[in-house]
DNA sequence: AATTGTATTAAACATCTGTTTTAAATCAAG
DNA sequence: CTTGATTTAAAACAGATGTTTAATACAATT
């Protein structure tokens, strides 16, 4: 092992260790000991690769949204419907949140960094976030008609990841509120189908949610006398 | 001004002055030493009169959820449509949490906890979360049918809650996102009605989003087949 | 007026934390 | 093998941080 590899590879260890530790406690609870300490490294190393601590955060920041972008990316035929696309948009986005089988320090660290900005959020931002913005983006198009403004369909889209990420940011609080036996409703199968029904419903692409006979009498009714 | 007036009163400014700190900074980042210096305690009252830094912090939660709740509580007659009522809960919600002329801290406070839950969390979940949860509760037993399944009617409620939650947790991104010419649909006006309208339309009591006469056909179309 | 219990203050304490220094080790190039 | 640059290691440093101590001030009680 020559010392460059040897450099890289604690650097490397360092980031990704710092992500965890980061993800977990936040800048300033996590300790440059502790990072060093599960890292093995001495705790001059931070300050010599990184020159300090922000420097470290700023780059576990970045490897936390270097590749994981893909994970949203064509992950659909173009010839496929608008509506499957967005069920499928929102299923990947609750796996990519709510899969506790990989690591889970990228998205904490970054929805840590979104919901308490430094200078790394910038960025995140726009490699991140954005790209992720188009992609609903261009579904939306596909959803809507031109009669819906710009602005409506930002709306649109922030009330679906919003519904998405309740389940990641406020877990803990579904948890206490729904009890012990109630816990099952929060896989990713029973939210994504939920939340895919939810939109597309308030889309007009899907059956309302509540299909009793008499409130969809009501609702075809009302929906006749703007239709005529 | 006698002692007991005077030990209440720095007990009060500590409190108070802890939850704006602890909600800009977070708990570990707030220091006891910056806290006491703006309001004007000497160093060693939080010791005196909370024990220690956590109980100070928990003291401070707990003021956070203390007559918070009226904000939601019975705003509304009886007699209202659940439509309105439902319109009306996302409106008291909204300016609960984005309202900024009043002091902010509380609810960035209890949003931090319930992000990142400490021994606090469990009550301010009981006594500020539950109340609310239950008037939306209460609503949805209006607005769905007994066919909807208790299940569901939780998802129903995640749903809206996380839609108003986003604007909360998340408004750095969407300023980031929008950029500066489309900032003003931020506001509580906007997105109450355009969450209500999406909300609704989602449970079948609005128009959808999306009012284009082909699409609107189609989606006629499509509920008559289930209607009969 | 003396005593007592409570609240405040200034100072000190012990530990933690980010950073720096200095020296040793490692390794590629000449 | 030697040289020179790069990386690691141990120790120390300076400042911050939560907490404690001991003295003081003050109001109520005896």
């Amino acid at each position: 092992m020559n010392a460059q590899a040897q450099h890289d590879d604690t650097r490397q260890r360092l980031i990704s260790t710092a992500g965890e530790i980061f993800a977990e406690h936040g800048f300033k609870a996590a300790t440059v000991r502790d990072i060093c300490a599960k890292a093995g490294a001495n705790v001059a190393a931070i300050n010599y690769h990184f020159g300090d601590k922000l420097g470290l955060y700023i780059e576990a920041v970045q490897a936390a949204h270097c590749g994981g972008q893909d994970l949203l990316l064509q992950a659909w035929p173009e010839s496929m419907p608008a509506t499957e696309k967005l069920r499928l948009f929102i299923r990947k986005m609750l796996e990519h949140f709510l899969d506790d089988t990989q690591p889970s320090w990228k998205t904490r660290l970054m929805l840590r960094e979104l919901a308490d900005p430094t200078e790394a959020c910038a960025k995140l931002v726009e490699n991140y976030i954005r790209p992720m913005a188009e992609v609903l983006h261009a579904i939306g198009l596909e959803l809507v008609t031109d009669q819906v403004s710009e602005e409506q369909r930002w709306l649109i889209g922030f009330s679906i990841v919003g519904q998405c990420l309740f389940y990641k940011v406020h877990r803990p609080v579904a948890n206490l509120l729904l009890g012990a036996e109630r816990q099952s409703i929060l896989n990713i199968d029973v939210l994504a189908e939920h939340i895919s029904q939810f939109s597309l419903a308030a889309l007009g692409k899907a059956l309302p949610v509540t299909c009793d006979g008499a409130a969809l009498t009501d609702h075809i009714r009302r929906l006749h006398a703007v239709h005529n």
